[in-house]
RNA sequence: GGGCGAUUAACUCAGUUGGUUCAGAGUGCCUCCCUUACAAGGAGGAAGUCGGGGGUUCGAGUCCCUCAUUGCCCA
């Protein structure tokens, strides 16, 4: 069989998934066995796969991988959110190029042009996912629109409403004027920006005095109800009971006094302008002031301005200025910095405005929320988190679940005689409910609540809703998989869901969602910018997958990406993913082109055996517990370094036979166990690669995705240790031969002068990799021969040549100088007496040893000196 | 402004309850080698005052204080 030189990924990795596919091996039901539950964090519909999602599925699919080697039942279950602004957006957009206006269409229409964009669209993004390899239980894909988890939201609605958990109010919201549509804190982002302060001046009333307030949004005095300083500023005290004139409208405000204005910002004269600031809400709420809403939806200005009706905010602004500044009341204008916020969705400058919106109460919810954090039963990883979850859930405010769209689960709440409304799961229902109130009411006179619910409102419910779990609490796969055990995801949406789900579990199940969360970092490019859309300097994850590999690029994301810490992409890490691949491609080309005969066994072989049945042991160890704590970047340099250094670099190079040679059969069989078990610990990185060799190295119809996880044994220590006295002769063989220039395939003998007790048993090995003809020991240090020592042991390789002797001494002199420093430390130490008195008595018996070492090593070296002087 | 982190080699990061030769890993860099699995490779090598300063301790990368720099969250 001719095996190609280096591996192709392309042919292999479609073939693999498919065939996992056919097998059914991603299914999971209830049955007999533990489950281990992922449900993957919905990607939005209108997403395309990113290196975010690339670097969260990778860590998903490698633990569920590793779960379902281990026995477990395990069940990642996939699917979508309907991201209502997002999609809503996107949808607008399209109907527009074809000259479709949203205004001209009813709900149901527009409805039925998204969900057709949906079906179009949607799913591109998990189709995305199986080209990484996702093993996710593609028949329980969801989508927080499918009729049974609308109902589920709907019905917790309608029960949170019935507990008094959801009232409606109005209060000052975020508003998106782009998408029209109220936004929680959470999606405000906040950025720095350039500005200008404007100096604006108003005339007191019945008086030649002015006063001067400073702002940033100076079209907002036509919504001003008052100024506001602070009592204790002397500045203008004296004008207690004056009222104010707003310039260029003229209106007459009263001048109101609190100690909330911070005498120091501006000129200390705060305008009041309670519809758009929310800090002005709260003074306007207290001193009784009138709210005048200047702005329409879309951030145009509405009648109640009285000037510039029906041009935008922004435009406003600018003209604003000019005609203050006609008018002689702009004093100046200041370049300022200041934080505006800005929509996650449409980035568009987000408007405080006062409306009637639906709130979700947190106080009662935020409680066993973060209890159960701080207690660990939730965990997190890496557990620095917990702090910023914790200060956000003791300064937890309610939540506004109203959206202004038609994308999404329409509030189930039912209007009659103007602001009546009873809330129901139906307009049937509700008419029972309404009747209660006054029987005279007919279906007709219902009308149902416009706007839809936060997509967050679906998915907090996502583990639940997925099995169920809201509609029928008690049903089988609700029980059997819930609580679910992982769940993987970005730190920025911590508050937007995690927390959420974690509140959502405790009310409708009594119990955690998950019981780790692990938080993985952002993926920067190597400016360390954020990778984004917008910026452009993300590589297209699918275009790197077909370069590289499924299992490169998995492997290049792992390498670098240590739990809730940035990750600075570069490709020369899938490089290297790549690379690794093919190494150990070409691990079992070699191992494959053997002939294997029924022939003795070297001892180098046989000892070599020994020794990485026992490294093999200790790492998978390793590994496990490297997982156990969440560190999935140091369990894949794990098996990364024991495939690499110790099977290909070491392993196969003792028990490699010579050019033409067959292999016997016991060190031939040996190797092929472990080379499996190296595959196997590698599956839940490189599934694909793994498959393929799984298969090439035997045809046969048992599939490695669903062999068992290996599992450590006991480890002989001095086995390892006796290794690497051995590795660290061979390095100084190979150090010889290369200062010397002997090649490799030219014969030495070594001799070695056993100064501490040695272990023989790996003599043969040193042998196979040094290419020895002997190893003798002897008593009596040998003259003109290269010399190094490993420990106290001394070793000589005769030469032919003569040897520099002062070399030899320089060389020589270097270790005992190291030596003697390293005995003044440790005599020191042990001179101590606090020292001997104090530490653990297996650290000063430690010392001790370490003080008879030295001296034996001085002893050595300083005898070696000496008679190499005198020759 | 309030809160929480971070600072260890050129880069990205480990370093557990303070205690072995503890200053590490991977990458990169430098030297040599197309040797018979792999140049997508092999064999070697250099590289850090653990951000600065103070303190506790027999002993500090690790604990405390302080300063500097920096990131994130909230207002």
């Amino acid at each position: 069989m001719s095996i190609p030189k280096t591996y192709n990924p392309l042919v292999t990795e479609d073939k693999w998934y498919k065939h996992w596919m056919d097998k059914n091996y991603f299914n999971s039901k209830p049955d007999n066995r533990e489950a281990y539950t992922i449900v993957i964090p919905p990607p939005n519909v209108t997403g395309v796969l990113h290196m975010g999602h690339m670097l969260n599925n990778t860590l998903q699919d490698v633990m569920i991988r590793r779960a379902r080697m281990m026995g477990y039942n395990a069940c990642w279950v996939p699917g979508t959110d309907h991201a209502s602004i997002a999609t809503e957006a996107k949808v607008v957009k399209k109907l527009l190029s074809e000259g479709i206006k949203k205004s001209d269409l009813t709900r149901e229409e527009f409805l039925t042009h998204a969900f057709e964009w949906k079906d179009k669209h949607g799913d591109i993004i998990l189709d995305q996912l199986k080209k990484l390899g996702a093993s996710c239980d593609w028949e329980r894909t969801k989508f927080t629109m499918d009729k049974e988890m609308s109902e589920s939201v709907i019905q917790v609605f309608i029960d949170l409403y019935n507990k008094g958990l959801i009232y409606r109010g109005i209060r000052m919201v975020n508003w998106d004027p782009s998408a029209q549509t109220a936004i929680s804190d959470e999606e405000v982002i906040h950025r720095e920006v350039n500005s200008k302060l404007f100096f604006i001046s108003y005339n007191i009333k019945d008086s030649d005095e002015k006063i001067t307030i400073a702002t940033t949004r100076p079209e907002t005095i036509l919504g001003d109800s008052a100024i506001c300083v602070n009592p204790n500023d002397e500045r203008y005290t004296h004008l207690k009971g004056k009222k104010a004139i707003v310039p260029l409208i003229n209106r007459v405000i009263p001048i109101i006094f609190d100690d909330y204005v911070d005498t120091e910002f501006g000129t200390g004269a705060l305008k009041i302008t309670p519809a758009h600031d929310i800090n002005d809400y709260k003074l306007a709420d207290k001193h009784n002031l009138e709210t005048i809403d200047i702005l329409n939806d879309d951030g145009t200005l509405n009648e109640n301005a009285q000037l510039y009706l029906g041009k935008d905010r922004f435009e406003v602004r600018q003209q604003i200025a000019i005609d203050l500044e006609k008018s002689g009341v702009l004093v100046k204008t200041e370049d300022y910095q200041n934080k505006v916020g800005f929509s996650e969705r449409t980035d568009t400058v987000i408007e405080p405005k006062l409306s009637m919106q639906w709130f979700c109460k947190m106080g009662e919810f935020s409680k066993p929320a973060l209890e159960n954090v701080i207690n660990d039963d939730i965990q997190f990883h890496p557990a620095k988190f917990k702090n910023t979850y914790r200060y956000w859930m003791e300064n937890i405010k309610d939540w506004c679940i109203s959206r202004q769209l038609w994308w999404g689960q329409q509030i189930p709440a039912f209007y009659y005689q103007g602001n009546k409304f009873v809330v129901a799961k139906t307009k049937e229902e509700a008419l029972i409910l309404a009747q209660n109130e006054d029987p005279n009411i007919s279906i007709s006179d219902l009308r149902q609540d416009e706007d839809v619910l936060d997509t967050w409102f679906s998915s907090w419910l996502w583990p639940i809703s997925v099995f169920d779990g809201i509609r029928n609490p008690d049903n089988e796969e609700i029980n059997y998989y819930y609580p679910t055990n992982d769940l993987v995801t970005a730190p920025e949406i911590l508050f937007f869901w995690v927390a959420r789900m974690i509140m959502a579990g405790y009310e409708y199940k009594g119990d955690l969602p998950f019981k780790n969360v692990y938080l993985t970092g952002i993926v920067r490019d190597k400016k360390g910018r954020k990778m984004s859309k917008s910026l452009g300097n993300s590589p297209d994850p699918i275009k790197l997958m077909e370069k590289y590999g499924a299992d490169g690029v998995r492997v290049g994301m792992l390498l670098c990406s240590p739990a809730g810490n940035d990750l600075p992409f570069d490709e020369s890490l899938c490089e290297q993913g790549r690379n690794f691949a093919n190494k150990i491609w070409n691990a079992f080309r070699l191992i494959k082109r053997w002939e294997v005969k029924d022939v003795p066994q070297p001892d180098s072989a046989k000892q070599a055996i020994i020794w990485f049945e026992n490294k093999i042991n200790k790492t998978i160890f390793e590994i496990d517990k490297s997982y156990s704590k969440y560190r999935i970047s140091e369990a894949l340099m794990s098996a990364y370094k024991l495939v690499w250094d110790d099977f290909c670099s070491w392993y196969l190079e003792i028990i490699k036979p010579n050019y033409g040679s067959p292999i016997d059969v016991v060190t031939y069989n040996n190797t092929i166990e472990q080379l499996e078990k190296l595959l196997k610990l590698l599956h839940p990185f490189m599934p694909f690669l793994t498959e393929e060799l799984w298969h090439l190295i035997d045809d046969r119809t048992n599939d490695i995705i669903i062999s068992d996880w290996p599992k450590s044994k006991k480890v002989k220590e001095i086995l390892l240790d006796d290794f690497d006295i051995v590795s660290e002769v061979v390095s100084s063989i190979r150090n010889f031969r290369k200062q010397k220039q002997v090649s490799n395939k030219e014969e030495i003998s070594l001799l070695v002068k056993e100064n501490e007790k040695l272990c023989r048993n790996m003599d043969p090995v040193i042998c196979k990799l040094g290419n020895l003809n002997s190893i003798k020991y002897i008593n009596e240090k040998e003259n003109g021969t290269y010399s190094f020592m490993v420990g106290s042991n001394e070793y000589f390789i005769p030469l032919s040549e003569s040897v520099d002797i002062d070399l030899e001494i320089e060389k020589l002199q270097k270790e005992l100088d190291y030596t003697l420093g390293f005995l003044k430390i440790v005599k020191g130490k042990l001179s101590n007496a606090k020292f001997v008195q104090n530490a653990p008595s297996h650290l000063v018996e430690n010392e001790k040893n370490k003080l008879a070492d030295a001296e034996l090593k001085i002893k050595i070296l300083s005898e070696k000196i000496s008679s190499l002087s005198n020759d």
